[in-house]
DNA sequence: CGACATATTGATCGACTTCAAGTGTAGTGG
DNA sequence: CCACTACACTTGAAGTCGATCAATATGTCG
């Protein structure tokens, strides 16, 4: 059931029988959720984090005049609010992209883990410090990269993601956003997004029909792109 | 010694005395560094992380083309790189604004912390967490705000960082950035920098003499920022 | 089919960049 | 005390990337 988080964590240092056991047994229960519906809401109180097992989430912040940010987008096998278990009320939103299956583990559950499995605790640790090591990255391609170089440094993240739990098909995978949800994970507008979209075509550097991507030139993608995958750690090792 | 840190984990629980303890306990030794000095640098493999005792330092990344992006500000109290000890290899530097003096603490150190001191680890945890809170909000700062908004937003983050570790006078507060740092840090030029910063003098939000920074109207500065302090979980509750 | 979201295109505007020059200030050495 | 250097700050002018406004396709799903 669990087993995309397991699939996940394992890219990172090894997994006793026992941390898998427990990592299945956390699980209280499932939930599903429509396209377009809220995981979690912005400022909300919580005493159980979500894992999704199912689906595409985004993290997301809505300012006061109406315009809003992604900052986060969340696919099989991530903890969408792992850390909501110690920050207790969420500064941001969570909300469901496609409709997702989502495995609910409580707060307790959680505690109980980090008084009894060190390591297991530190895996899941580790797992919030990667979510942060790609807010950085995301920083980095905010402020000083072009639109261009930006999302094609997003395709090249999320194609590795994906691959890590066995999602991708070959250089394609799915990309389920909208061009407008996808400007509010870049930065940018709309319309900034077609044009954006159009020049990586025109390029021959990606196709992008319905929901599905292709990379039909990984090297000059990661050239575009500036892309270095250090910062998503996909390297077994002790931790 | 290390009563920065205490300082500000005791904004966001109530520490023990055995913590305090331990926290004390766990520094192996001290380092200074010269402004401009790198404290960690870009893809290091560590094996020690620094906590920041005095200084101010910045984490960054370097570009490709040479560009650089600062992804966080570091003020006293701040472990500039307690991730490491998961991450192992940084995928950023940590570099000097000022002099520093830095608490040296081994990645053993901290193991055994998350072996016999559940509540600590949290903590310790809790403070990677705030980070990464932070990460998100500069991300809404850099995607869906003006350059005028973004640094107004920095300001009052910082104002209300260094409340925490007591490190105001007033209004005013310590901002040691170069016009050109503070560019990388906002994601914009260094000539646009200065612009901004004027507009703020104009508008008799700020002065900005020498590196002393003054908020001269607290009620409007949040406003043209749109603030809203949550994401620094500056409220005490049980973690 | 009608209705509504999504994608595309064109035209104009504005925020921010880049390039270039000039000013202020502190430090250094003669 | 003054020349000289270095660096940060400031200002102006021109250029560009991306925003905004406004239509017009193109689905796609009741």
């Amino acid at each position: 059931m669990i087993n995309p988080l397991v699939l996940k964590l394992e890219h990172h240092d090894v997994l006793s029988s026992e941390e898998k056991r427990v990592l299945e047994s956390m699980i209280s229960r499932m939930r599903e959720f429509r396209a377009d519906e809220d995981i979690v809401s912005q400022g909300s109180r919580l005493t159980e984090s979500n894992l999704l097992l199912e689906g595409f989430a985004a993290r997301y912040k809505i300012l006061m005049n109406g315009r809003r940010q992604i900052t986060a987008l969340h696919v099989i096998g991530d903890f969408v609010d792992l850390h909501s278990h110690l920050l207790k009320k969420l500064d941001h939103g969570v909300i469901a992209l496609t409709p997702c299956q989502v495995a609910v583990v409580s707060h307790d559950n959680i505690r109980r883990i980090t008084e009894s499995h060190p390591h297991l605790t530190r895996l899941l640790w580790l797992s919030t410090l990667i979510d942060s090591a790609t807010h950085r990255e995301w920083l980095v391609a905010m402020g000083r990269r072009s639109a261009l170089g930006h999302f094609a440094h997003l395709i090249c993240e999320l194609f590795l993601r994906l691959q890590a739990v066995q999602r991708t098909d070959g250089y394609s995978f799915q990309l389920p956003l909208t061009q407008a949800e996808l400007g509010d994970t870049l930065g940018i507008s709309t319309v900034h997004v077609n044009r954006v979209v159009q020049e990586l075509r025109t390029d021959r550097l990606i196709t992008w029909q319905g929901d599905v991507v292709t990379i039909l030139d990984w090297n000059r993608l990661i050239q575009v792109a500036d892309f270095d995958p250090t910062y998503l750690y996909l390297e077994r090792e002790p931790r």
